[in-house]
DNA sequence: TTGAAAGCGCTAACAT
DNA sequence: ATGTTAGCGCTTTCAA
């Protein structure tokens, strides 16, 4: 359809969308004109520019970004997935993957792409095919490893689908990306050895599904070797929530040897093993240190405020974005950093 | 380009995206019974429906939405824009911002709709046209209302863009959702007298860009008066943080004449201010009753833990999808209910 | 119930 | 530096 012939149905008075052509009419230019300019595009001379930028205002014009994009082939858009629990509302999803969630968004619109979130947990409502449907250029699925199904799907469409990300552990073998464990438990155990605690135990499941805990346990072991000091078996408790099997674990160590320091696999499961404590009168730090993992805002009101490891989150948003859009990238751990509060005793 | 001109384009080797045409030849029917088909017409018979489902599964198909929504006029996605601090980090973000974030995605999707969602805070980024774009059929907006520019340019926005809606206050008369927050902090009094307390005492700024204070504090005094109690000027503290304010807000209140009970406008705030009891050696609910307003999950693991007013957050996130999507929609007022902790003494 | 054809609004290849 | 033209892949008339 030429400009002319829009023209004249305009002017019969149809209400139509205004268009690149409306603009290019009005500005006195090709519509291919009004694209380049508005694309920012070189070739277009400043003078020509200011034109089409001014007729597009006084017209009310936007570049309808489904046929730019259906046209130019991309989408400028990553789609997160964030896995919550089969059944679970809001309320019940760890604030750590809200951070994450956060962060990724932000490093998204940092490489010029917006963000497609959803939040996803029954089985047979998972859906992943988003750059299939050109709604997405890459996948990033971050959320509770306690919802297998969800991330056994999502393993599998990684197989035949290069641009996806993981937090934690997925897909396939270059795929992931995730907390430098090693480093952030010698972190904690350090720090306990500081206080002066020698007896040290581990809490959180080592062979289950959240393979971080297990890198966080090796940590753990390698750590306490290195001091000299023996460590101990991982302590589990279980419960429904993260929460739950912090208050287990506690009572079932409390029910034993006492240890003097702990180092908690997530902040989540601490804090419930600081309140458990707090109910038994025992005191945190003085008659025994605790220390967390993953920074949780939560643990900075806690009683004690708790110390903890936290994972720089604005790089970790960064690696899980340039992970699933390149494929190639190398950096996949995130540097992590000990977060000093008050549940462990000063160093000696 | 007829069928037969693309595949021979196909079979000359080019490499191709498996578009509807293929599934079309595959399935031995025309381009537009794979369009009904996979759209679910009922025109369809269930024969035609199965061989095309067929087909698109062989090829691996997917349609392209970018197509299907230039064609169709629509978008099936809904723009979230939440609002943070001004060079502020995702740590900063209010968590109970996150919940909302969370329960908007949700009610998203049970319409059918799909989020796009941004972070915002620096004047100079501020993006709102999502649907003047068709990149969103709505926009609805959240977040901190410490950034007033952000406000002030959303608020903008919705003079000439009817589908927006704003959590708290924005945008144009019949465009917010909020709580219900007379009736907060009714349930907030009630509870503190129950407990036997008199002397109530309401945390937060009144004549701010927080609209939904002024309301709590409103409510406090409705509530207060209907007890037979006088209500007090509501007290403030200067921070950067909400839990900043908190603290400085309950240093101040200790200064004077110490009330029995405390009604913090936020969660955040009450927080802050549990701290700074703790440090003074101040018993709550012993010597103090405390209640909060949010139903922040830190409130759970505080010291003590927190009794809070929270909005029914499943509720929230549907009410600002239906008032972004209708405009019509006449419920904006969101029920909440009182979280029983520890921060109140048992009623006598 | 299905097919043929038009065209959504744009970007990019090819002209000039 | 700009104009002309083709066509991205689909949904939706219109016809049969």
């Amino acid at each position: 359809m030429s400009t002319r012939e829009r023209t004249v149905q305009a002017e019969a008075g149809e209400r139509r969308r205004v268009t690149s052509f409306d603009v290019a009419e009005r500005a006195g230019v090709s519509q291919s004109t009004v694209s380049r300019a508005l694309a920012g595009l070189e070739t277009i001379t400043a003078a020509t520019r200011r034109r089409v930028e001014e007729a597009a205002r006084e017209l009310g014009y936007f570049v309808d970004s489904r046929a730019a994009r259906l046209r130019s082939g991309d989408t400028r858009t990553i789609a997160i997935v964030v896995i919550t629990r089969e059944g679970g509302d809001v309320r019940a999803i760890n604030p750590f993957h809200f951070t994450l969630l956060g962060s990724t968004c932000a490093a998204a619109a940092a490489r010029g792409f917006e963000a497609l979130v959803t939040f996803q947990s029954e089985p047979e409502q998972l859906f992943g095919r988003f750059v299939e449907e050109r709604r997405a250029d890459a996948v990033i699925v971050i959320g509770t490893t306690a919802n297998l199904p969800a991330w056994e799907h999502f393993r599998n469409l990684s197989e035949d689908q290069p641009n996806m990300a993981f937090w934690g552990v997925g897909g396939e073998e270059n795929e992931w990306v995730r907390s430098d464990n090693l480093q952030g438990a010698q972190l904690a155990v350090e720090r306990l050895v500081a206080a002066g605690h020698r007896r040290i135990a581990f809490v959180g499941e080592t062979g289950g599904h959240q393979l971080q805990f297990g890198e966080r346990y090796e940590g753990y072991c390698r750590a306490m070797t290195a001091q000299g000091l023996a460590p101990l078996p991982p302590v589990t408790g279980t419960g429904e929530t993260r929460d739950g099997q912090g208050r287990a674990a506690m009572e079932a160590i409390l029910k034993g040897d006492r240890p003097e320091g702990l180092f908690f696999a997530c902040d989540a499961m601490a804090l419930g093993a600081l309140d458990h404590l707090a109910q038994r009168g025992i005191d945190v730090p003085g008659d025994i240190g605790v220390v967390g993992f993953d920074g949780l805002g939560s643990g900075a009101h806690s009683h004690p405020p708790l110390t903890t490891v936290e994972p720089e989150f604005a790089l970790a948003g960064e690696m899980l974005v340039s992970v699933a859009l390149d494929a190639g990238s190398s950096e996949r751990r995130v540097p992590v950093r000990l977060v000093e509060r008050r549940s462990v005793r000063a160093p000696r």
